[in-house]
DNA sequence: GTAGAGGTTGACGCCGCGTCAAGCGCAAGG
DNA sequence: CCTTGCGCTTGACGCGGCGTCAACCTCTAC
């Protein structure tokens, strides 16, 4: 009982070049080839077909299948760890629509696009040698990169937002507020959220930077007094510190 | 003030290979060029540049974003329907791994795979004309080459479920049920998913068979005496029928 | 003879680049 | 002067899984 490959097709629901080109990768040769080199398959490789086409639908690439089939891999082995990849496909394409949910709503809130000019008043580039030195050149080229590609009033978003965090802080250890405390933690998830939503930041790329790079930017506020006078001097930085380090050890 | 090549992927943290294909596909054609052919970009470039990134980081093709970019294209429009290509993407993702999920478990409660014979009890080729007169030759083949993957226990399996469901359908026709009631909807709804669940089923890709196949099935199961022994005759038949139907136009 | 059905091999295309390969222009060092 | 090396160029292949021509062969039916 062998059919040819039209038969094969039509009873398997794929195109006769699918056939061939099983048969070009080694995946499924026919069982035999008439005149002319027409390709004949029996129920051996109909079966063999089935189960490709099952893995396929399963998302399992052909090599893989290839290597359950031939080299008796380990099949559950095969799917669990194909799993893997599908999960980690799903939590990447979450992500970006994220993302991408959060720019339509920038968007539709009405924003001109483009810009002509650099915000002079807020040199970022002013840290450059502090954050070369300790993330690498990369990170501020990202970071620089991501900054120069902003519309003016896309940068004036942004320094907006961080002058409105940046008094707070000042205003909570005017206050003397507990970096522990409610407040001194939801301000601190405000500052690592400014901080994840800058495109380049060192750490995982789900939006959160790394538990490190808070830490040592909290330290480097209290270091260097170029920072602290953002925060309204050394006090206004040790809070800062305080609370970012609590907020990490929790979150991150 | 105009960057080389490798500045501006430093710059930008890509390949200078990547500027290259961006110019060879006319996405990001250099501002200027030198001798030999050196690429130079300027200021402006570099902020298309980014513009260019910001998509891509979404997601956004190249040739969509090169349409946003050359063409004044609504943004906010293509990111809307790019957020649904992701949705799209993410539930064919979680439908795959529901997939391999079902089939691990299966796999490890210890089936030993592949089979050498059919089950000779359940001749699903019984309805092979009206299969394919009514859903065309392709939803047979698609469903017949499914079957015939199944190993001989998978099948079992299968034969046993839908046997389970059939004999429920006539212990509930005996007792007079209503296909409205919530144990005749019940039974629809397991219906229905067993339907949904045989690959190469008519209707859309997501898991549900669609409405005209499920209505269409019914009336068959009800006109055609070889299923309406199915389901204990013809009041089975159309407790079967009229409960499909209800159930479909609440929920397909 | 001629048309048609069903088969064959071979090759390009898709998408977004990575990765050689071969060569050019220029500066520093022998 | 030549060599070496850097940075750049163009050109081409490769990836995954086939779709889609193109050009040709073989058999049957009219």
């Amino acid at each position: 009982m062998t059919s040819s490959i039209q038969d094969v097709a039509r009873l398997a629901g794929v195109s006769s070049r699918t056939l061939r080109h099983y048969d070009q990768i080694g995946l499924l040769p026919p069982s035999g080839t008439g005149h002319g080199g027409l390709r004949y398959y029996d129920d051996g490789a109909i079966r063999r077909l089935q189960r490709i086409l099952l893995m396929r639908e399963l998302g399992l690439p052909l090599d893989q299948i290839a290597r359950v089939l031939d080299e008796q891999a380990d099949e559950a082995e095969a799917l669990r760890r194909h799993l893997d990849v599908l999960r980690r496909e799903r939590g990447r394409l979450e992500r970006q629509m994220a993302s991408v949910e959060r720019t339509l709503t920038a968007l539709t809130r009405g924003r001109p696009i483009m810009a002509e000019e650099m915000l002079d008043g807020f040199d970022h580039t002013q840290y450059k040698d502090e954050v070369t030195e300790r993330w690498g050149a990369d990170a501020y080229a990202r970071s620089d990169a991501w900054w120069r590609g902003l519309s003016t009033q896309e940068q004036a978003g942004w320094k907006g937002r961080l002058d409105e965090l940046n008094a707070a802080w000042v205003a909570a250890a005017e206050r003397g507020v507990d970096p522990t405390s409610d407040e001194g933690q939801a301000l601190a998830a405000r500052h690592v959220e400014w901080l994840g939503s800058v495109p380049g930041a060192p750490g995982a790329d789900d939006g959160r930077p790394s538990k490190e790079y808070v830490v040592g930017l909290a330290e480097m506020y209290v270091a260097d007094a170029r920072f602290a006078a953002n925060y309204g001097g050394a006090d206004g930085a040790a809070l800062v510190r305080d609370a970012l380090v609590a907020y990490t050890e929790r979150e991150l």
